[in-house]
DNA sequence: ACTGCCATACTTGTATGGTAGTATGGTGAA
DNA sequence: TTCACCATACTACCATACAAGTATGGCAGT
């Protein structure tokens, strides 16, 4: 199976991972002629990589003016907390009520990675685990679609939390919430895991002034 | 001024729908070079609107073989109840805490229209009051982008609900919990008021197993 | 020095021809 | 009859040319 991505979605998907990792930084200037000729692909795939983006609001599409990558919106972020926050509570309460055994040794499995990336000081590797655990629970409860929206917004969080990343991550705190999450969720304490889950969701955003006065350029 | 929309987004919003308004049926193929003779553009801004209906999951793209319209996933449209459930709970308890005056009042309009409407049987009519009703809820308490998310599982959401206007919608009910939900946030009583809105959205699918009898061709 | 105009070099938006992969129907051989 | 093969007519995908709107810098006139 040498079954290649189409060009668009390669383009697209390369993009966002940049976008969102801060690689290519908020209010950075794109055009679709530029993009193309790095990529080394014609400008139609670019451009649907563009009207994609622009859709989840990750850039921002000037017609016959530009294109640039979007300042990331404090508001957007503090919604996406919000919403993060009232559908994960309502998940993890599920899970405490049901929850597969191999998707729950996946989460134990999720938290000991964790450990050891808290140990190498890997913060990148202990976003992922991060992101991961989130999506496992969505998952266990067959609630997968609800987890793929949430991306759209979350692509907004996730920015300033990778922001997050270069200063205090503090990760202790939250791998020590993942575990106790895990725990509750094994002995079906519902109460407890969901005031777990709004404790760690509001970590998320502690410092979001902060980071605002610090990098004012990002912000809109 | 003048200002004209592009063909791209004309196209990809009269497509949408026309999609969730089942005027095209779950199912139907779709032809770039077919929709652009009947729109009268070429295929380039087709090709734009088939990609931003296939990120909301509306139309099915097979690669080299042909796109069509999405059959109706009984999951997803469980999932976005869910999704409704847990954030409109979440927000007209906010709504209780405080909510504008200007926005409230519009409230009470929407519901005046819609004793109305229902006066004169219009469903098609009572379906669009209805979103705005949520809508405004959504407004009041500054979650425009959380609502603009929710329209993506919506639109699934809501091609089930447009099924089900053809046999019994008894907008009666609906509209008597529009407003004693208006009168609960007058009040400032949070509790009543969720509990209203949790029993207004498990309406609306109630009858979802039913109408995947009826029309076993449109869901998945 | 300052202002108004315009050529020019950008940008995105649209149209179109060509490419490669896929389904289909017919034909000929076993 | 049945099966393998192939021509053909689709499809989405991509490259490219052109159109139309916008910012910019220089130049002429005041």
């Amino acid at each position: 199976m040498h079954s290649t991505a189409s060009a668009g979605s390669v383009v697209y998907t390369r993009l966002k991972q940049q976008i969102v990792s801060l690689e290519l930084q908020p209010g950075t200037p794109l055009s679709e002629k530029e993009v193309s000729l790095t990529f080394e692909v014609s400008r139609t795939p670019v451009r649907e990589s563009f009207v994609r983006l622009a859709q989840e609001g990750l850039v921002i599409v000037l017609p016959q003016r530009g294109t640039r990558v979007s300042l990331i919106d404090s508001e957007l972020v503090e919604e996406a907390r919000f919403m993060r926050e009232q559908l994960e509570k309502a998940v993890i309460r599920l899970a405490c009520d049901c929850f597969p055994d191999d998707m729950l040794t996946l989460l134990g499995n999720n938290v000991s990675l964790q450990l050891e990336s808290m140990e190498r000081q890997d913060g990148k590797r202990m976003f992922e685990l991060d992101e991961d655990f989130h999506r496992i629970l969505f998952e266990g409860v067959r609630k997968r679609g609800t987890w793929n929206v949430i991306q759209q917004m979350n692509a907004h969080l996730n920015r300033s939390r990778i922001l997050w990343l270069s200063t205090d991550p503090h990760w202790g705190v939250l791998c020590e919430q993942h575990q106790d999450m895990v725990q509750a969720i094994r002995s079906h304490d519902a109460d407890r895991a969901e005031q777990l889950m709004k404790e760690h969701l509001s970590l998320s955003i502690s410092n979001l002034a902060t980071l605002k006065e610090q990098y004012p350029d990002y912000f809109k």
